[in-house]
RNA sequence: GUGCCUCUAGCUCAAUUGGCAGAGCACUGGUCUGUGGAACCAGGGGUUACGGGUUCAAGCCCCGUGAGGCACCCCA
């Protein structure tokens, strides 16, 4: 750490909308990937991983609007690359590619990052992590309703308290604009209009479809559809009334039905889903149900979007292959784990410091040390030069570890350790062979007794 | 991508509006080599985000760049 007397060549910075993660942060977010993965796993979702860059044109074409918002680049072959926007289009690819190497229906699961050259804001990066399960080629609405329990447990297992998903259908929304007689063409507009109506209401809504050139009497018509709320099963029934004879509707409906049902027999917690004919999604590629994970605090937008995309694999593949899936945003709901204080956040992975004594206390401390790392302790021996116990005891405080065990002639004598829990300042003496077992029986006595607030 | 606001020590913020860049916490050392978060003493740390301009003089005014935030857009 000596100063070299050079200037830096530039500030230390890192680019807009990403950021570096300390060692603390990473605790947290490894245990909310961990007891995702757990979640995703329970319900037979198989990990694949594929690369951050694809040819632009896998990209292109499926996103709609928010394609400007990939970013590109030729590499040095002269090859046109993106990087990814999300990992549906990426698994979309996937299954094109590995077609005859997959068993059908293919479930799996994804957590990795996806870059948007968006402009950064709370809650909002450019690079941030995704937690997606598709389950592809079945039309089922079965899968529909796994992905959406694949949520609601996920969301349930790191505490999330709250949330609801609301479910809505791409075809309603399709039928609805035809009923109100907008053409095809403007069918979008609509639909982001729609989605704003829980922001802006009602007038805000009518006044928006107005002004890009929608007439105000089928701004109304699709207003009376889409203001429709109650129990799901009436709800539709009375879509059914009157969107009667449209296609889209009929399809759009009877999927929703049997959505609905699956969702009572599967048991889901009413409470966490909610028909909600307003919602729209933005992406191109979605076909049938959309759902999207919603909390009122802290504002912060979606916690995750997801959908049906009957389409997007035939795109690669010239055949179409049915598919749905279902993405959770990490960076948010670990934002707001933190402000809600929704699990404990212990600072380091280290469960115990050895201390060392002295030159002549170090074989012992060293022999502890390798006991318990042999026990599956995470265990760590002071490295520092100095070695008065103080600074020993102060470096385990400031990391956060929460025990120490010390070594002193009195107990290498008596071949015992002295353990002593940070958090209460209580120490017991144990035998040394008996250390390992003892720690774990601490350690649970402090997570136990901590609770979910955390340090 | 558009508009607006912000940026001073590791963190939170001062600096009498253009006149010597500071405090608290944190950090380092000591009191203190058998036990942390207390106290006391001492210390290190800043081209005031970066670059330029105006001025006798710039943390403060002007321009550009970077980053953060709010709203929009959109979305995880």
């Amino acid at each position: 750490m000596a100063r070299t007397g050079d200037r830096p060549a530039r500030t230390p910075q890192v680019l807009k909308g990403m950021r570096d993660l300390l060692p603390q942060q990473m605790v947290l977010r490894q245990h909310v990937i961990g007891t995702f993965r757990r979640v995703f796993e329970r319900y037979g979702f198989e990990p694949i991983e594929t690369p951050v860059l694809e040819y632009l044109d896998v990209l292109t074409g499926k996103y709609g609007e928010d394609e400007k918002l990939i970013y590109h680049f030729q590499d040095r072959g002269g090859r046109e690359v993106g990087l990814r926007y999300d990992l549906t289009v990426p698994l979309a690819r996937f299954v094109a590619t590995h077609r005859h190497e997959l068993v059908f229906p293919f479930k799996r699961y994804h957590i990795e990052p996806v870059f948007r050259a968006d402009r950064p804001q709370r809650g909002r990066y450019r690079q941030f992590w995704q937690c997606d399960v598709d389950i592809v080629g079945t039309a089922s609405m079965l899968a529909d309703a796994e992905v959406i329990m694949v949520w609601i447990d996920a969301l349930s297992a790191v505490n999330m308290p709250n949330f609801v998903v609301h479910i809505n259908h791409r075809k309603l929304l399709q039928s609805m604009a035809q009923v109100a007689g907008v053409p095809e063409a403007q069918a979008a507009t609509i639909h982001r209009a729609i989605d704003k109506l829980a922001k802006i209401g009602r007038d805000g809504v009518h006044a928006e479809m107005v002004n890009h050139g929608i007439p105000p009497e089928a701004a109304d018509r699709v207003l009376d559809l889409v203001a429709l709320e109650g129990e799901p099963a009436e709800v539709l029934a009375e879509l059914r009334r009157r969107l009667a004879g449209n296609q889209l509707a009929e399809e759009g409906i009877a999927d929703l039905e049997n959505l609905f049902r699956y969702l009572g027999e599967l048991n889901a917690d009413p409470a966490h889903y909610q028909l909600d004919l307003s919602l729209a999604r933005g992406l191109d590629y979605y076909t049938g149900p959309v759902f999207e994970a919603m909390v009122k605090e802290p504002n912060i937008g979606s916690l995750g979007g997801a959908g049906r995309y009957d389409h997007l694999i035939g795109m690669f593949l010239g055949e179409d292959i049915p598919a749905t899936g279902a993405s959770l945003g990490l960076e948010r709901i670990i934002d707001v784990i933190q402000e809600l204080h929704l699990l404990p956040q212990p600072r380091t992975v280290s469960e115990v410091l050895v201390t060392v004594f002295s030159d002549e206390g170090l074989e012992a401390s060293l022999s502890l040390v390798s006991q318990l790392r042999a026990g599956e302790v995470n265990a760590e021996i002071y490295l520092g030069e100095r070695r008065d116990l103080r600074r020993q005891v102060q470096y385990a405080d400031r990391k956060g570890i929460p025990l120490v065990a010390f070594l002193g002639p009195d107990e290498i004598a008596a071949g015992t350790v002295n353990l002593r829990v940070m958090a209460s300042g209580e120490q017991v003496t144990v035998p040394v062979s008996a250390a390992a077992e003892t720690i774990d029986r601490l350690l649970k006595q402090e997570r136990s007794g901590d609770g979910a607030a955390g340090q």
